[in-house]
DNA sequence: TTATATTAAGACATAAGAGTCTTTTATCAC
DNA sequence: GTGATAAAAGACTCTTATGTCTTAATATAA
């Protein structure tokens, strides 16, 4: 699997509050509601990027969370990162310590282009651009 | 983890093998400690491999695994696929149900183009050439 | 100030992946 | 045949990811 449950619900809860931007707090039983994610399981992985700094919460009537930043400021990249770290990204596909460019494994050069392109791709997509996307039905947010 | 463990073991094993493919039966027992790799635990991934007819096994004295197609037959791709299945190469990267290029998810687009290239790559390399380049000192079989 | 809504925090439960150990079965050498 | 060697099979344990539940803290509104 490329990307964690966790990263995955991730990605899902932020692409949901960029699409409802105009709103400073979303309520994360709504979002977990629509999304089919489970609330206290969305609950911990939406604290973890509230710590980071990506969205903001508070508590109370009225209260969630939010975005804390614009919408297209934050790439797919950022979630990852926050959510399943840069293993992905930085480490030898066949887990040979010391594995470089000057010393590679059998799978290095293979994935060492990829996984350029892929975080290159990551890097340039952002929330916004995907926001849109999602409000003219270019792309899914949900299942079905 | 792009990875599984498993896969990972399975594919340093059957490259051991592919570099000793003039010996017809190699001791588990041996790829295990020349690999750092638990024995039991890779006992069972390399019966996964023999029962899908990718390598052969004796049990007994002068027993042990060996290849059971040449090496260059047999790619990386083959072994991901086994160990593996074809998950990451086959179903929406954000588990959306019915994902398609007609119906795609946020990330739809990106991946599709990278796994594409990602299973090409992992189809063409085939582990008689990786054999000759750890031979032949070009890359590294084992850790340091 | 009291009731309600909502996140925060952390304990707890379940499932899957990773790893260990023991017993059984098959093969070779003597 | 007997003993040694090695894979096969399966029970068992440990760890991590995933998911659930309960309580505390905080904000709003009546």
């Amino acid at each position: 699997m490329l990307l964690s449950k966790s990263c995955v619900y991730g990605i899902r809860a932020v692409l949901y509050l960029s699409v409802n931007d105009e709103r400073e707090y979303v309520p994360i039983k709504e979002i977990s509601d629509k999304m089919g994610i489970s609330f206290h399981f969305l609950t911990k992985i939406l604290q973890v990027l509230t710590n980071a700094g990506m969205i903001k919460s508070m508590k109370g009537a009225k209260g969630g969370v939010g975005l804390n930043q614009p919408a297209s400021s934050i790439s797919l990249y950022d979630v990852i990162r926050e959510l399943d770290g840069e293993t992905l990204f930085e480490e030898c596909v066949l887990g040979l310590p010391g594995c470089a460019d000057d010393n590679p494994c059998s799978m290095h050069k293979i994935w060492r282009v990829t996984k350029a392109e892929l975080k290159k791709e990551l890097e340039e997509e952002n929330f916004g651009s995907l926001a849109q996307q999602i409000t003219e039905d270019e792309i899914r947010l949900y299942d079905v």
